[in-house]
DNA sequence: ATGTCTTTGTGAACGCGTGCACAAAGATTG
DNA sequence: CAATCTTTGTGCACGCGTTCACAAAGACAT
């Protein structure tokens, strides 16, 4: 997965585990799809299925909010829709600023899964000065220097970082001086943040890094699996396996 | 996180568990840094601390990887370079497509990270007729039926989902039919794929949803701290409790 | 009202991941 | 060469998360 928790060293929130806590929002997604099909009532088997998940799994997560369900008919669509909604804290309004509108930061602001569910551009943030006052996605660009009293006057709790990541850290400090309290971190940079601040990261070339892992491992497998004789040189050599240590060249390409 | 794995039931590849292969490009970064400025070792703890992670964690994590440490000293940055690389798979050349240039897709196509570490953007794929020819990153956005053909004459493993929800599961499809076994899928939908093919998500809405529970919480607790006179009305109830379920009306906003 | 059938809610067992704490290893100094 | 000091590598214990499997609960039919 793309993202990972920071500090803050897993305080079990009124009950609720943060596994779960992470997969209210996939069975939210998958109960909205039922809702707008009118689909009254689900089971947890069809459910799990909808959000890609254990069937047991899910009854443990709805038991963490509730005894909500029926034995023998299941859950009643729109009644767990607003339970889950609640408990999310998305029935109420949470304004947002966007810091770095290049390319990321302007699919983000773009991006409709935002507005949503009760998230709203609150603003757009970007260091460049001849970006200021340019619309994207309907909305004015700003200037770093307005940072703070946007901040303040909005009532701003949540903050995304698309910045570089040299200017991560930097921004990062200002938003927590300025009051944010929860930050989704695009930049790929370890972000420090003072207690009681939450970091979310998102790290795409993280995420790809993983995929190649398991996809080497998947060709390494592959080519032992083979006629089992053909000579190791799948590509450059088998890379599975190799001397302990030995005297491979400390160098590497990229 | 913004991340999870589905599919593939954690099988502990080589021994390295799952949790410690995410960690590794986290590491990767942090040493890639300490080359630049040409550092020769780093101990546990000075990487731990750059790594934002606990050094008796880092350790395990290259016990798994061999004992490529000097007690006593630390560990000698470029050969733990080469090593973490290696293990990952970057030192071979990944070529990758891009399907769905919208804001998104435009935006992964222009991020340094991929090209940096063994990743080559082989093909920019759309849906849209009047995309095709048009260069983005300077690479020429080519049509979706094209996709089939791309993938096999490249020899495409890692496939990257940009499009609509929509569209993603037809994608998903057609990619895997092609050949990819890895896909990072960023469009907010559960994907299934037959087994062997990994599928990690990022999902920017997850993330926030989290997020927001996390800063619910901290203002329930915290309207809980104050006086603890001041009647709750932060800003509609105190959110927190409530009855056990009691009638609240089963509908809500978004 | 009684019985059957479906589906929830959860107790219990298991496995993975984390962190402590320390022994082993090697560097370094005298 | 011996003593000391630093830092690794890891055994162990603990807690979280997952999964199984089943009893309890309610719907539904007769």
């Amino acid at each position: 997965m793309a993202t990972g928790r920071t500090h803050r060293p897993a305080t079990r929130s009124r009950g609720i585990p943060e596994a779960t806590v992470a997969r209210l929002p996939l069975y939210l997604r998958a109960l909205t799809a039922l809702s707008e099909r009118s689909v009254p009532t689900v089971s947890s088997e069809e459910l799990a299925a909808a959000a890609g998940v254990n069937s047991a799994k899910l009854r443990k997560d709805f038991s963490y909010l509730g005894s909500y369900g029926t034995r023998g008919v299941g859950y009643d669509v729109e009644y767990l829709v607003y339970q889950i909604s609640r408990e999310l804290g998305l029935t109420q309004d949470w304004p947002v600023v966007i810091v770095g509108i290049g390319n990321l930061g302007a699919a983000l602001a773009n991006y409709g899964g935002f507005a949503s569910r009760g998230f709203r551009v609150a603003a757009l943030i970007d260091a460049d000065p001849a970006m200021a006052g340019r619309p994207v996605a309907g909305i004015p660009v700003q200037h770093t220097d307005e940072l703070e009293s946007i901040i303040m006057d909005n009532g701003v709790s949540i903050g995304v970082i698309a910045t570089p990541a040299g200017a991560a850290q930097q921004v990062c400090d200002r938003l927590v001086a300025a009051g944010v309290t929860s930050i989704l971190n695009f930049a790929p940079t370890v972000l420090s943040v003072p207690d009681g601040v939450d970091v979310r990261k998102v790290d795409l070339s993280i995420e790809l890094q993983i995929l190649a892992f398991h996809e080497q491992r998947k060709a390494g497998e592959e080519a032992a699996a083979d006629t089992a004789a053909a000579p190791a040189a799948t590509r450059k050599q088998s890379a599975t396996d190799q001397g302990p240590d030995g005297d491979v060249p400390a160098v590497m390409p990229a």
